[in-house]
DNA sequence: TTTTTTGTTGATTGACGAGTCAATAAACTT
DNA sequence: AAGTTTATTGACTCGTCAATCAACAAAAAA
């Protein structure tokens, strides 16, 4: 029964079955096995389409990586306004696709894979630099020159926020984690440029 | 050549070599003969003193929060003033033995230990719940009702700082890591109590 | 219609690693 | 001196898993 043009279908199928099989696991232990048969295929087939386990892994974290961008720019797009645009970027980082347990799960994940592939730790630096970047412009109307560096602490913070969901029993707490950090973000603002 | 009274020699020598091999490796795939070879063993002593690797990595998580609480616990009875407490903490936090790479790639792997293994997590929270009520006494006289809100936010902080030194190539930046927590520390109780 | 390309898997290989065990030896007890 | 407890390891078992291969099937190209 082979259909042609499968190879695009079925490399989808496993980037979401790895991503969703390390967040259910909650650690890198998982066997291609696992993963092709989530996916719905022998392990074999998964071989065939990623060279191995490990490229397997990365475009896993390309595909993440790849959605939290879109999400940001989608919002970036309607917001009107520094302040909102600030904010924009913080509620992307924290909307129901990217803030779900098994995504949490795989994120921190990432961070380990980023401590032995080098291709996940220049992903992972790509995420950052683009996250700090749209925090600091953003940033440059409200605090002036201490935008880097409260660019710098939001960003440390939305990270910080997504560590403690790991903790967290049950279903993790959106309304709580924008709050704390929209927070921190309304207190820097209203001390504005002031060194 | 038995010695007696090895048990406890062999135990804190295994425990290091396992924050060691943990911290450099950047993951929890380290071999109990890896971690026994580098404690100066055979591996098969080492699970004759530990259960197995489990309770290895267990003991070494809790050696850490262990030397971790007792430099809080220092720093703040030496502090003066509830400034000087929250500083002392977030020092503390920081501290050259918490603050090298290898330590930091081990917290970042009992993150990851804390999704399967409960008592990873119970360790865990322990550690968090600490370290807000500890922050929170400290800011109540300094920012009144918001103490809760900024407590959370700052421990969150501190947990992201660590998160990115991840990604740090060579040195942890320590002096960097202060400040971005003591900045907006400072913003928040310039703003004080005020809603 | 033969050939090539694409899709697919069961079976196998080869490596590695956690945990166990039997054996050896030194110290301590009686 | 005989017996017990503590220390220590090399060798082994048993399981798991990533990766490969041989083989089969269907569509597309020649």
């Amino acid at each position: 029964m082979p259909k042609l043009g499968m190879e695009p279908i079925r490399k989808a199928a496993l980037v979401n079955a790895t991503i969703s099989e390390i967040g259910r696991t909650g650690s890198l232990d998982v066997t291609v096995s696992q993963i092709a048969k989530r996916a719905g295929m022998s392990s074999a087939l998964a071989h065939h389409y990623f060279g191995g386990k490990e490229d397997m892994f990365l475009a896993a974290m390309r595909h993440v990586l790849t959605l939290y961008g879109g999400e940001v720019r989608g919002a970036l797009a309607v917001a009107q306004g520094p302040e909102a645009r600030v904010e924009a970027v913080v509620r992307a980082s924290f909307s129901p696709a990217n803030f779900r347990r098994e995504v949490v799960g795989a994120w921190l994940n990432f961070y380990v894979m980023a401590q032995t592939m080098p291709e996940a730790a220049r992903l992972l630096d790509v995420y950052q630099r683009r996250l700090r970047s749209n925090l600091r412009h953003a940033l440059r109307p409200l605090v002036g020159a201490r935008a880097a560096a409260v660019a710098e602490a939001l960003a440390a913070l939305i990270d910080g926020v997504y560590l403690r969901q790991v903790l967290i029993r049950g279903r993790t707490d959106r309304a709580g984690a924008v709050e704390t950090v929209l927070g921190v973000l309304a207190t820097e603002i209203s001390r504005g440029g002031r060194a």
